[in-house]
RNA sequence: GCGGGUGUAGCUCAGGGGUAGAGCGCGGCGCUUACACCGCCGUCGUCGGAGGUUCGAGUCCUCCCGCCCGCACCA
């Protein structure tokens, strides 16, 4: 016997164990079955389930499920990324408790720390994804940092080397002063801050007197300026041009140059130029063959190109000193607050500075050609369609991709240095060794270039490392491409676009057919979550309150398509309720003896009211199975949720009542038998959404039987048993039992009080259908007999109108006349004013003949229909005075 | 500035040419042998605004307004 109420809790983990040792998560090939495949996006493998995880992974694990049961042969591939610079970060914060630092640890111990770490945490993710139900095939299990997917990473770097596709670049980089590391443009953050704008009075060479007033942001970089630029048609400056100013506080001689890229309209129109320090002037300079000099260090402090006096600062310390001393000597013309926006670390949040650097680069601007003609031509779809215009942007624009970091936590980059710096990209050190003998003509000793790869790089591989690749295994055969990613819009630029890339670069294929972009998990009043904030919903806290099940299905209904989701526990709440509704129900069947039941299947079926029910059930298979295969997860789970709690629990469980209370009868037996089969229906369409619940049902109610519902065949009954004539009946009954309940409730009668009811104008179909189901009108309508009365109704009678039918339920004194009278006229003036509508458009000659015929003869049955319904309300009115 | 999303019941949102919907909330009532994590009934709308297309527009088109999110700038 089942208990009043599901607990989770008791059961998630016995059944979880059930699928998992039963091997039921790994592909099962068959004979003719098609791969189903999709690579998760490895989470940092230090990181702790959060509700986008949930959301990503919920979604994910649907598709997987709702495919395994369509029988297809499913690789739902699982791994971590061990997240370059979020995890080295950890470990050095967690050093630093400790009093220790990376430094004087040194490479090697600091990343046996690092390894230390990731053992110890590096499980927890995957844990509170079995938590979630994530069937996973955890048994192949990947983390970016195996041996076999290095292997890969290393393959990949040299291949696109020895392409050309790889080069070894010195040029401004995005640089953190804090993390010390170059960083790639998508991990740059542009900031809005309130700053300030100077302007700065730089003397005019040979001329007493004269200055041209520069503003700028940054008065520190101004001890880095080689030139000092104005737009060519500038009138203001003209005679300038090919003349120098003395920079202030360093003396040192700037040409003033013209270049179209200075807007004259802005400040004063003349710009002072620093190609080691900002982009544009980079650019300036180069097309000017002016000097560059750095004047800050990797830290971001002023480095020995910088006058004595500044030399050691901090950049802001030096920024603040120049403006002093500036300001001593009268050359600050004027400054005034500025609104503009400031390069952060993604990662530190602090600003960035434009660092020259070697680096290494990929020529994205080369591999991103193939992949947007690959979406172009529709090889690969986003789901919602118009995130591939954001894919677009950003690919047509692309820019070269910096790859190095200065870090240590990553792949090491497979480049050798000779001792005059020639670089050798090789597998391994012995090939790289080999290739320098060659080179030289003898035996040298190299050295391996210290940085290690962004994380993206191998994360970039991942559609295909995981499978084997470099190696031509089985499984890359078999399941790349796959089939679709579920991701969020926030990592198209970071993860999809770079899969794409390398995927058709290496593989010659694109990495998955689909891409699912679903939305933002936000708290309820639309913020987005966050520690800081401290409105963090954690998963696992409502998964302990409500079931994995209940939150499973929160997610999926309110998973509209392209749109963030606001998210409380109140809904969790809710389909909890509904978990516990769908638990009632199957006891119901239980105490009934559904476990007895052994046909599977609902056919042959006499009675309408099952007759019903089975069709409904047909209907909302076809539902979910559509809703699921267009990426319309609330759909599925919306109509699913009607479907069990609308009308099987409120109706049929209602209406079968009498049948099962029946002992040994036919009826009872049937009843039972289609009882037992939408249940297990029901169950089947649940499972990829509820995955625990419906097993622990399926096991205990029908013993498994055909095995666990996670390896079922997905239900398919045939469009044939949807039965009209009993949609027709079984309607007619819910709306009439409805307007019942509804009229004693608006007059107020109490449900204690059974009444009688009559009936006139009944047709004799309508008469047999009230002869059917008098028992269930009397029961759910509290009426105590049923007959036919062609007089009209008497005064004191409650007037209910259904279809043809005019019923009178005489309350006598129960009945407020008023109230009832009241009551009447509104739905009469509903009736009318509707009956207008019909008319005025019957009553269009356009209307009659551009219309559809099925249409205006649809619109001439509802007139008549409203007129008589007009009619018989009218008539009641006036009969019961 | 460029691109995209979005505006429908008190709240959160579905719907996408032919009778305005759900959940939650709110109000009333609890007769009922699965369930009070329940049942029954009710309340709630100029479908952001203005034009247009159409026999017919929440729905399609144009413009405008509000909110949100990317991308890109100018020192």
């Amino acid at each position: 016997m089942l208990d009043k109420t599901y607990r989770p809790s008791e059961v998630e983990e016995r059944i979880y164990r059930l699928w998992e040792e039963g091997g039921w998560f790994r592909p099962r090939p068959r004979e003719g079955s098609t791969p189903y495949c999709i690579m998760m996006p490895p989470p940092n493998v230090t990181g702790s389930l959060h509700m986008g995880h949930a959301l990503t992974f919920t979604i994910q694990d649907t598709l997987i499920r709702y495919h395994r049961m369509r029988g297809r042969e499913v690789l739902w591939q699982p791994g971590t990324d061990h997240a370059g610079i979020a995890t080295q970060l950890m470990v050095e914060r967690k050093l630093a408790r400790e009093g220790r630092d990376r430094r004087s640890l040194g490479r090697e111990a600091f990343l046996a720390e690092v390894w230390r770490w990731k053992e110890e945490s590096g499980g927890q993710i995957a844990r509170q994804l079995r938590r979630l139900g994530a069937s996973a095939d955890w048994s192949r299990e990947r983390f970016t940092l195996d041996p076999g997917l290095s292997r890969a990473v290393i393959t990949a770097f040299v291949r696109l080397y020895k392409d050309g596709l790889i080069y070894r670049d010195k040029r401004l980089v995005n640089w953190d002063c804090a993390l010390k590391t170059a960083l790639s443009d998508l991990e740059v953050q542009m900031v809005e801050v309130r700053g300030q704008l100077w302007y700065i009075r730089y003397p005019v060479e040979g001329e007493q007197g004269r200055h041209v007033v520069v503003a700028t942001t940054r008065p520190e970089t101004m001890l880095g300026d080689t030139a000092v630029a104005v737009h060519p048609e500038d009138e203001r400056y003209r005679d300038l041009v090919g003349r120098h100013l003395i920079l202030p506080l360093v003396g040192r001689r700037l040409p003033v140059v013209a270049d179209t890229a200075v807007d004259p309209a802005f400040g004063t129109g003349a710009v002072k130029v620093t190609p080691a320090h900002d982009f544009a002037d980079f650019e300036i300079g180069r097309r000017h063959g002016l000097p560059m000099v750095p004047v800050l260090d990797e830290e971001g402090r002023l480095n020995d190109n910088a006058p004595e006096a500044y030399r050691g600062l901090d950049r802001f310390e030096a920024r603040r000193r120049i403006v002093e001393d500036l300001t001593r000597l009268g050359l600050i013309e004027r400054s005034e607050p500025h609104l503009h926006h400031v390069p952060h670390g993604d990662r530190s949040q602090t600003p960035l500075e434009p660092f020259l650097t070697d680096q290494w680069y990929v020529r994205a601007e080369v591999l991103a050609k193939p992949a947007i003609a690959a979406v172009e031509e529709g090889r690969t779809r986003f789901v919602p369609s118009h995130w591939a215009n954001t894919y677009f942007e950003w690919m047509r624009n692309i820019q070269p991709w910096c790859i190095s970091r200065q870090l240590w936590w990553g792949h090491r980059i497979p480049a050798w240095y000779g001792p005059d710096g020639t670089v050798f990209v090789e597998e391994s050190e012995e090939a790289a060794l080999e290739a320098a003998r060659a080179h030289y003509g003898e035996e040298v000793a190299l050295e391996q270039d210290p940085d290690v790869l962004d994380t993206w790089f191998s994360s970039a591989l991942w559609p295909f490392s995981t499978l084997g690749w470099p190696d031509e295994t089985p499984e890359l055969r078999r399941y790349y491409p796959t089939d679709v990613l579920v991701t969020g819009f926030d990592i198209i630029f970071f993860w999809v676009a770079r899969m794409m890339m390398m995927g058709l670069y290496l593989m010659k294929d694109v990495p998955f057919r689909e891409v699912y972009i679903h939305g933002l998990i936000r708290d309820e009043r639309g913020q987005k979550m966050s520690k800081t904030k401290g409105n963090v919903i954690d998963p696992l806290e409502l998964i302990d309150a409500y079931g994995a099940d209940a939150l499973r299905y929160a997610i999926l209904a309110s998973t509209a398509q392209g749109r963030d989701i606001r998210f409380g526990r109140g809904r969790v709440e809710g389909y909890r309720n509904f978990v516990t509704k769908l638990w009632n129900a199957a006891r119901f069947l239980d105490l009934h003896g559904v476990r007895e039941v052994r046909e599977t299947d609902p056919q042959p079926v006499r009675e309408i009211l099952n007759r019903w029910i089975v069709g409904e059930t047909v209907r909302t298979t076809a539902q979910v199975r559509r809703a699921l295969e267009s990426y319309r997860f609330n759909e599925a789970a919306q109509s699913l949720y009607r479907f069990v709690w609308d009308f099987f629990c409120d109706w049929w469980v209602e209406l079968a009542k009498p049948h099962l209370a029946e002992s040994g009868s036919k009826r009872r037996q049937e009843t039972l038998r289609v009882g037992s089969w939408v249940l297990e229906q029901v169950l089947h369409l649940l499972h990829p959404m509820a995955p625990f619940v419906s097993e622990e049902l399926w096991q205990r109610l029908y013993g498994g039987r055909g095995g666990p519902l996670i390896a079922r065949p997905w239900p398919d009954p045939p469009e044939a048993w949807v039965d009209a004539e009993a949609d027709r009946e079984m309607g007619w009954l819910i709306r009439t039992i409805q307007a019942l309940r509804a009229a004693r409730t608006e007059l107020n009668v109490p449900p204690r009080a059974w009444l009688p009811l009559r009936h006139s104008g009944a047709h004799p179909d309508t008469l047999a259908r009230l002869r059917r189901h008098e028992e269930a009108i009397r029961r759910l309508a509290r009426i105590d007999r049923i007959e036919e009365d062609p007089e009209p109704p008497r005064p004191g009678s409650l007037v209910v109108v259904v279809d043809e039918v005019t019923y009178s339920l005489p309350v006598g004194e129960v009945v407020d006349l008023e109230r009832e009278r009241a009551r009447l006229l509104k739905e009469l003036d509903r009736v009318e004013s509707e009956l207008r509508r019909l008319e005025a458009r019957l009553a269009n000659p356009d209307f009659l003949e551009r219309a559809p015929a099925e249409v205006v003869e649809l619109q001439r049955e509802r007139r008549e229909e409203t007129a008589r319904r007009r009619e018989r309300l009218a008539r009641a009115l006036q009969a019961i005075g």
